[in-house]
DNA sequence: GCGACAG
DNA sequence: ATCTTGTCGC
C-alpha cells in the first residue's frame, strides 16, 4: 500500500539464475547522498528483519520505523508467508525479499531510509541485501551486519583484538575487494565486536556508517534492526 | 580434494 | 538463522 516497486521481483529457480539476477540488477545502484542526511529532524528511518521456521515453512518480517531524533517507534508492520528461496551465501536476498518487501508494504508510512540486517555492497558480487532492496524500491538503504561478508572482503576482516581496529567507539577499519573500500568493521561500542556496514542504494559509504552510529547508542547493533529483530521473532511465535 | 561461507 | 546455562563485567 505505500511501497510501490520501481521493478519487480521474481523469485529465481536456481543459484545460477539468482546470481544473474545480480549482475544485471546492480548496474542501477546509486551510490550518492539523495538519501537523507543521518539523524535529519523529520526523518523516518526503518529497521527491517526477518525469522524462520523451516521445519513448518515459515518466514516472519518486520519492519519497523522510527524517528531519526529521538529514535521512538512511529510504525510498524509485521508479516508471516511461506520461505521462497534456500539459504546461500551470497544469495540471501532471494531468501528474505519477498517477506521484507511484503512487510515493507503492510507500512502505514513510507520510509526516508531503510536499515537492513545484511549486506549491501560489501558482497562477492557488490550487490548484497541492503543493495537489492534498495534498487527495487528505489529506496535509500544501508547494510548493516553481525559478520563479515562472504567472498573476497571477508576475507582478513578487523576484528576486535585486531590492532588494526582501535578499541574505540566509532573506530572502523576497511573492507577492501581488489583495493577498492566496499564496506567498514565500524565499532559502534567501546571494545566490543564491530558490526560490518557497507551502503545499499542511494547512500555512501561514509553516510551509511554515521547512520549506523547516530543508531547505535549504547548498543552494538542499531536500535532499527534491534526492534524489527524483536518484532519478527514474535510473528513467528504467534504464527500457527 | 577440503574448508569457508551475510541470515 | 536456530538449538541453549551459566557466567563475567559495567
Amino acid at each position: 500500500m505505500t511501497i510501490r516497486l520501481a521493478r519487480p521481483h521474481t523469485t529465481p529457480a536456481s543459484e545460477a539464475e539468482a546470481a544473474d539476477q545480480q549482475l544485471r540488477l546492480r548496474d542501477h545502484t546509486v551510490l550518492d547522498s539523495s538519501g537523507p542526511a543521518p539523524g535529519a529532524p523529520g526523518t523516518v528511518v526503518v529497521g527491517v528483519d526477518v525469522a524462520y521456521d523451516d521445519d513448518r515453512d515459515l518466514v516472519a518480517a518486520a519492519a519497523v520505523a522510527l524517528d531519526a531524533v529521538s529514535l521512538a517507534v512511529v510504525a510498524e508492520a509485521t508479516t508471516v508467508g511461506p520461505v521462497a528461496f534456500p539459504y546461500v551465501p551470497g544469495l540471501l536476498a532471494f531468501r528474505e525479499l519477498p517477506a521484507v518487501l511484503a512487510a515493507l508494504d503492510q507500512l502505514s508510512l513510507t520510509p526516508d531510509l531503510v536499515v537492513c540486517d545484511g549486506h549491501g555492497l560489501a558482497h562477492p558480487r557488490r550487490f548484497g541485501l541492503a543493495s537489492h532492496l534498495g534498487v527495487l524500491t528505489d529506496l535509500p538503504t544501508i547494510g548493516v551486519a553481525k559478520n563479515p561478508p562472504p567472498g573476497p572482503a571477508g576475507q582478513a576482516p578487523p576484528d576486535r583484538r585486531h590492532p588494526a581496529l582501535p578499541e574505540r567507539r566509532g573506530a572502523w577499519a576497511p573492507l577492501r575487494v581488489d583495493g577498492t573500500e566496499v564496506g567498514r568493521a565500524l565499532r559502534t561500542r567501546d571494545a566490543v565486536k564491530p558490526v560490518y556496514v557497507s551502503p545499499g542504494h542511494r547512500t555512501t559509504l561514509d553516510d551509511a556508517c554515521a547512520h549506523a552510529l547516530h543508531l547505535s547508542r549504547g548498543v552494538r547493533l542499531p536500535e532499527t534492526t534491534r526492534h524489527a529483530d524483536r518484532r519478527c521473532r514474535e510473528a513467528l511465535a504467534a504464527a500457527t
